[in-house]
This record gives structure tokens, sequence and C-alpha cells, in this order.
DNA sequence: AGTGAGATGGCCT
DNA sequence: GGCCATCTCACTA
């Protein structure tokens, strides 16, 4: 029986947790009722304050990054490009604007067949989202509870070794915290977002 | 395989 | 007004 993952998994340093939702179950209750499920296989870790890629930089506090500054292991989905939605956790205390961008899923076949028509699959940030349908709506959640609508369960940890970093995609603009190494997949995955 | 442009709109200064 | 934690398609070679 997987459980649901604890408030405290979520307050642990930044890079650490996106690691560790590395083979973790996301769970969706969509609107129509179905229960959504998909294993986490790729994410990033976005640093706050101190990390010019992160909406946070600096401490920049704004109605778009209002969940940014929950505490640990509430949603943080935002709207980019004008077309996409992108899903975070948010880590650490109220006082670390700091959250992990889950880049790819593995779809658990739970999925209704009105979803599996749709020409869509979920290894990348902005199509994940709007397989699943989730939008500005999704904000903020509780996802250690199943009353959320939007939960993790725990599941299996993935070995050191089959860990692949990388630096993270999409955020040249951010000098030198564009090459730190806090993108992270599993290795051998064909979910993952690109190479 | 790699590069580039367009879609499209909220967010930030 | 310019930028953007994306994605797809067209083009070059």
């Amino acid at each position: 029986m997987n459980k649901v993952l604890p408030k405290e998994f979520y307050f642990n340093n930044t890079a650490s947790v996106a690691k560790k939702l590395l083979g973790k179950i996301l769970c969706y209750k969509a609107t129509d009722g179905a229960i959504l499920q998909g294993k986490i296989i790729e994410t990033e870790a976005y640093l706050g304050i101190k990390d010019a890629a992160a909406h946070t930089f600096g401490g920049r506090k704004t109605a778009r990054t209002k969940s940014m500054y929950l505490d640990g292991g509430h949603s943080y989905i935002y709207f980019i490009y004008g077309m996409y939605y992108c899903l975070n956790v948010v880590t650490k205390t109220h006082e670390h604007p700091e959250a992990v961008l889950i880049r790819a899923l593995e779809p658990i076949q739970t999925e209704p067949l009105s979803l599996k028509k749709k020409d869509l699959k979920t290894n990348g940030p902005g199509k994940l989202c709007k397989y699943w349908g989730l939008t500005k709506e999704q904000d903020g959640l509780e996802l250690w509870t199943k009353k959320s609508g939007l939960w993790i369960l725990d599941n299996q940890d993935i070995k050191p070794k089959e860990i692949i970093t990388r630096p993270r995609i999409g955020v040249d603009y951010a000098g030198e915290a564009a090459q730190w190494p806090l993108r992270f997949y599993i290795k051998n995955n064909s979910f993952v977002s690109k190479l």
C-alpha cells in the first residue's frame, strides 16, 4: 500500500527533495472524477532567493509567486509563454520560497479512454499539465492530503546510480545559475523530456 | 541533428 | 515594451 507523502517530506533541502521525488506517484482527481496517476520521471530544483533562474530570485513576491511563499508540500502552478502551465512542488518553510518543477511523468494506465484518445504525452512540463488539465485552479493545493484533489504517493526510491544530473532547461538567461546541476531524471527512461 | 521562428498572453519594470 | 522554468514545425545539411 502506497501512503501519501507526509508534509515533512518537503521540508528538506530542495535539491534532495527533487531527487527523492523521482519514482513517486503523482495523483490528480480530475474534474470529471477520474483519478489520474503518473510516476515522476524528471524534476528540476529552483533555489529561491539566491537562484537567478527562480521566479523568487532576490525575494520577489508577486501575485504569481505567492504559493512559493507557502510551506513545503503545496503546489505552485504558473502560466508561461501564453499557452502552457507548469507544475511545481513547494519545498522548505515559507521563509524559503523554493520549489521543484515536475518536468515529466510516466503515465500509469488508469486513465479513461477520453484522455488516451488525445494525442498528448507527459514528457514535458507544459505537456503534462495540458494532458491532465492542470491550470491556475490547482495552484496552492495541499499535496500531503487526498482531500485537496492533488497529492503524491510514496513509492520506490531511485538509486543514486540511476539518477542523471544535468543543468536545467530553458534558463540560459540566468548567468552562472544556468549551469547549476539541478535537473534530475531517471536513467534510461523514455519519458525524459530531452537528452 | 541542429537551428530558428512563431504561437500567444501574463508578468514585471 | 520586452521577456519568458515551452512546444511544434520548417528548414538546412
